[in-house]
DNA sequence: AACCGTCGTTAACATAGGTTAAACCAGGAC
DNA sequence: GTCCTGGTTTAACCTATGTTAACGACGGTT
């Protein structure tokens, strides 16, 4: 048996013992395939599971009454997704996928169950909603304050950091599976201002786009571009437990 | 011994327990009296406290490189503050009071000792933290998706909806101690242009201002105005829990 | 090969909202 | 009373970004 997409995420935070390990495990028991830009659920859906993915990218998202929508977030590989709807009766956005994927779906009131069980598997839960809080804040930040141009790099470079956290070789080529559109509807610009400052970006050499999806060149120099800052992405759950989580055994 | 804000804040969620009163009370041992635009933390401090807010208003807030800012969240009495930073070594968001008021303070340290003794008060604490979520996609929508006007009116709304959650009379003419360039920080405007929104508001009746702050006086045309849906306001304890939180004991 | 749909690209034109700056007003400090 | 400060108001002007529309390139389907 080998070890599931919602443990590896979570060793990534304090190390997991044996039986904690069987409870994460018992979350993830339905992998269940999923195509690109099918809708995993939508808005207003009774919120039933929460999901965690396992292969693939997906996005959340809220379809506005005029026709238009606003891309919320993006998930990556190992991200759990849903925790923003445990206290609603019906889900405050939509999840689509982006590519083809994997997600494995657990109920909520499992998560009720973990809680009590496990005091460490609880406070992962915590950091993760608050991590989520940190990228939704800087999301608004990039919203409010940013010109286009450092939406886009902004958001890029973002990106990139939650592929993976430990980002090695700052300027080797990174591939990130997002069109242009999809851009657009996450920063609130329109698809055709996205792609000017793309051209710009290209003359530059910056960034480049094959036959689909977007490649970074030059992941410092659009870190400049963004003035990015890392630490909202730097979250650690020994902040919040102390020491107590290294030494605490169910 | 009155009973103290958390506790009646809480209770809102659900019927709360005898010893759970008595933990939660031993969280907020220390009311501290904080002045008017006095600031409780700045962002990169180190987050030794949440907070609750017992009198007053206060909002989060970054401050951008060029010398902007962005204001992200207002809150009014009841609400604990400061979750989001849980799991960072510095925080994300600076604090700041709008009006003189009341914070209770209680170390993070002891949030992980509730979630081990109350697993009642732990959903609680989740719940607010799904609660916050809401409010901030909701604020992305209205950043990246809606026209000022759009955006002023549902900012009202919203705040009106935060401040009682039953709005009894919707025609009533409400106080909102909001000044116009924090609703341009908040809604990534700047304070020219939502004075202009005022002005036209003005014109139809639906807002004035007094000596300070901002009367609502046409609610439902606000409403209206804003596409405003509570629903992401309307979270559920027992839509988590189930029916389990009536009936667990400590 | 021909077709189709999605995505990217470009150009011409329109506008919502930013910027600057100056005047104004009310309340607090002295 | 006078000064000061923070907030509001107004006007003139400017630009970043939206809109519409048309075309091209590619991958998948028949």
């Amino acid at each position: 048996m080998e070890s599931g997409c919602i443990i590896k995420h979570f060793e990534s935070y304090a190390p997991i013992s044996r039986s904690e390990a069987e409870l994460l495990a018992s979350l993830e028991k339905n992998p269940k395939d999923y195509g690109k830009n099918s809708y995993v659920w939508c808005q207003g859906d009774t919120p039933g599971d929460f999901y965690s993915l396992k292969q693939g990218w997906a996005y959340s998202f809220r379809d506005l009454e005029d026709g238009t929508r606003q891309v919320l977030d993006v998930y990556v590989p190992g991200n759990v997704i849903g925790l923003r709807d445990y206290a609603f009766r019906s889900r405050v956005s939509g999840l689509r996928m982006l590519t083809d994927g994997v997600l494995c779906a657990f109920p909520r009131s499992r998560l009720t169950e973990v809680f009590a069980e496990s005091l460490l598997l609880c406070n992962i839960f915590f950091t993760i909603g608050s991590r989520d809080q940190a990228i939704l804040i800087e999301r608004l930040v990039n919203l409010g304050r940013r010109s286009a141009r450092e939406k886009v790099a902004h958001f890029l470079v973002e990106t990139v950091y939650r592929v993976d956290r430990t980002v090695t070789q700052p300027n080797q080529p990174l591939h990130l599976p997002l069109t242009q559109s999809l851009i657009a509807d996450a920063l609130g610009l329109s698809a055709v201002h996205v792609n000017r400052v793309f051209q710009e970006l290209k003359d530059e050499g910056l960034v480049s786009s094959p036959n689909s999806g977007v490649q970074l060149q030059e992941l410092n120099r659009l870190k400049e571009i963004a003035r990015f800052d890392p630490t909202y992405l730097e979250e650690d759950i020994q902040a919040a437990m102390g020491e107590a989580g290294q030494f605490r055994q169910l």
